[in-house]
DNA sequence: GCGATCGTTTGGATCGGTTCAAATCTATGC
DNA sequence: GCATAGATTTGAACCGATCCAAACGATCGC
């Protein structure tokens, strides 16, 4: 069923017999035309099929799109599937639903898609959720010259109008609550610090990670636990990828000597991966082990027991974001919203 | 920082001294302009701070958009939460990655704004999920003149281009699979017929149905039960809505003299709720009780026991819906997509 | 030296509307 | 009866590009 000729809002004014801009007038400004001709065009309009005026002209005479678009550097269906991206989308969601715009999804497995799907994505602005590879992701953008702003950009360039969280105080939280609890012996179960890598890490490999938000975390577990006598060298830094290596790792944890009390884990999923490893291990949260994730994602409050993490408050940097990018006014560089710390149970004061 | 006066295309022409024209060329063929002659002209643009063609102006000429609508009557954090409307949206996704199309995602609270989403959306056509108040969105999105196929309408009105599935074949591989195992006594755990309803049903309730959905289900569990010899008036059907009605209803199945050996859920997600009432009340699945779902969503398949379900075939759906508006050529009424059965591990022949 | 050919460039038409100043119509006041 | 304010309508300009037929310029063959 072909589309027969389209009907545009010129045919119309002439079989109606008035003019273009009065025929415009019945349907974006219907109150200025007298009623009379209006039910006239609009009969005629209906008569000859006309679907409204089209939204591509109208556009191109009032600038604004009306939506903003999301783009990772990811398959599309990426923001359906990731937890964190799922959550974050949501709180989007609920931001551009109050105001009234709209959303689009904007991804590419493959570079050159990306390259022309961000070019050509009709939209007022760009929320950018770059876990890796965002640098490249950020350039393209650019030279759209629309307004965007960053979600969690894993480095840290100034001049990228970012809304992140304060990674170092986050996780110097988490090791404060422990301490205070009076654990002593921390492992850190860290997530990816530079491509590819897993294992224990060097003080050097943390802090020259490729990723700043798991060296940040690191650097604030060893610089809070620090000022409670615990020595950075005493807290090895594992860093994982998939299930298996953390698994790998938490059980490389487990083996030591002195195995620690405390488990500082820089994701949630990271964090709930390791509490089932420990369950089949006959280990008992929090009595055995204490462990405290972070990202604070809906399923951490339904594990068993439920988990004490560090909250990433979303709807908060979803509001941000939106009003941003609606308003044209982008942060001039970074801007980090407050984390806070949920404790629930899956930490508790070390035995003995 | 507001944006300065842009810089379009006709402004780049003049200033580097050649013809709109050519100018044009210059971005979106370069190879049939003169190499120095495009160097300047890309020189001058990246000069005056030009940020390429515009899509609008483009768009305007070219008439497509290259981007498909999903349009729900709810809010658009139901893309992201709904674990249906996920799974679907996901699979949708893929292929629209894979042909290189852009998503946008429209909703609304109330049906002021849905109105205004529906017209105003920069789509090619649109993707209707429509559990319920899906006749409102088709009308509206009728009015577009776009191509457009609804997804899983529960109601069934033939002049609707819909995609979907055979609900009574389905339900019927679901009674026929547990009566070939040997059971008899049944009870149907339903989703939703009418708004707001729950509650044992009557026959004249079921058939009188306001959602197809779930009374087709009905129709291909009695009709199906009834060749086996299991009298329709035997076998009670409940209609649910949150999880209380879910296990208020599933109590009163157990509650009765001769409880069912076997349970009709009409989802997943009701079946799961009643695993987890008849864990909770020492019935065991697949010894005590056998229980069937339908739809087939991934929690399903990692529950304990995993769950016995008909599984909707989401990603063939996505696949004939993306096709069908990509290409304008929408079935002409409603098609459906064959379902099957998963058999897992909640079924099991009925003891003695 | 001249016409044909090929590769570039040009200018104007077009896409489908919105907008606004000016023209036209209507009703009111005196 | 006529000026005047207020309500409608008109027509042309414009939004920002793409497209294409025609013009142009250089090279080539004879």
């Amino acid at each position: 069923m072909a589309t027969k000729a389209t009907v545009k809002l010129a045919d119309v004014a002439r079989e109606a017999g008035v003019s273009k801009g009065t025929a415009s007038n019945v349907f974006s400004r219907p109150e200025v035309v007298r009623d009379e001709v209006r039910e006239h065009v609009l009969a005629t309009a209906k008569a000859m099929g006309y679907g409204g005026p089209s939204v591509q002209g109208r556009l191109l005479r009032a600038g604004k799109v009306n939506a903003i678009g999301v783009a990772a550097v990811e398959p599309m269906a990426y923001f359906f599937e990731d937890p964190w991206a799922r959550a974050l989308m949501a709180e989007i969601s609920a931001v551009c639903d109050a105001s009234g715009t709209g959303m689009a999804l904007v991804s590419a497995k493959n570079q050159q898609k990306l390259v022309w799907n961000i070019q050509s994505a009709l939209v007022d602005g760009f929320i950018l959720l770059c876990v890796e590879g965002g640098e490249k992701l950020v350039e393209l953008t650019r030279e759209r010259h629309l307004p965007f702003v960053a979600l969690a950009l894993g480095v840290d360039d100034k001049s990228i109008p970012t809304i992140g969280i304060d990674n170092i105080a986050g996780a110097s939280m988490a090791a404060r609550h422990l301490a205070e609890l009076g654990h002593r012996r921390f492992a850190v179960l860290g997530t990816e610090f530079s491509e590819g890598g897993a294992g224990l890490l060097t003080d050097g490999q943390v802090r020259g990670a490729t990723f700043s938000t798991s060296r940040d975390r690191a650097i604030g577990y060893w610089r809070t636990l620090a000022e409670f006598g615990v020595a950075p060298e005493s807290v090895p830094v594992y860093e994982t990828q998939d299930v298996a290596s953390i698994r790998t790792a938490i059980a490389a944890i487990f083996a030591a000597a002195e195995p620690p009390t405390a488990i500082l884990a820089m994701s949630d999923r990271v964090a709930l991966v390791a509490m089932e490893w420990l369950a089949e291990h006959g280990l008992r949260v929090p009595e055995d082990v204490s462990i405290v994730g972070f990202d604070g994602v809906k399923e951490a409050e339904l594990s068993e027991p439920p988990l004490t993490t560090i909250v990433q408050p979303l709807a908060e940097i979803a509001r941000q974001a939106v009003q941003a990018i609606l308003q044209d006014d982008v942060p001039a560089q970074r801007r980090s919203i407050p984390l806070t710390l949920a404790v629930r149970a899956s930490t508790a004061a070390p035995r003995g």
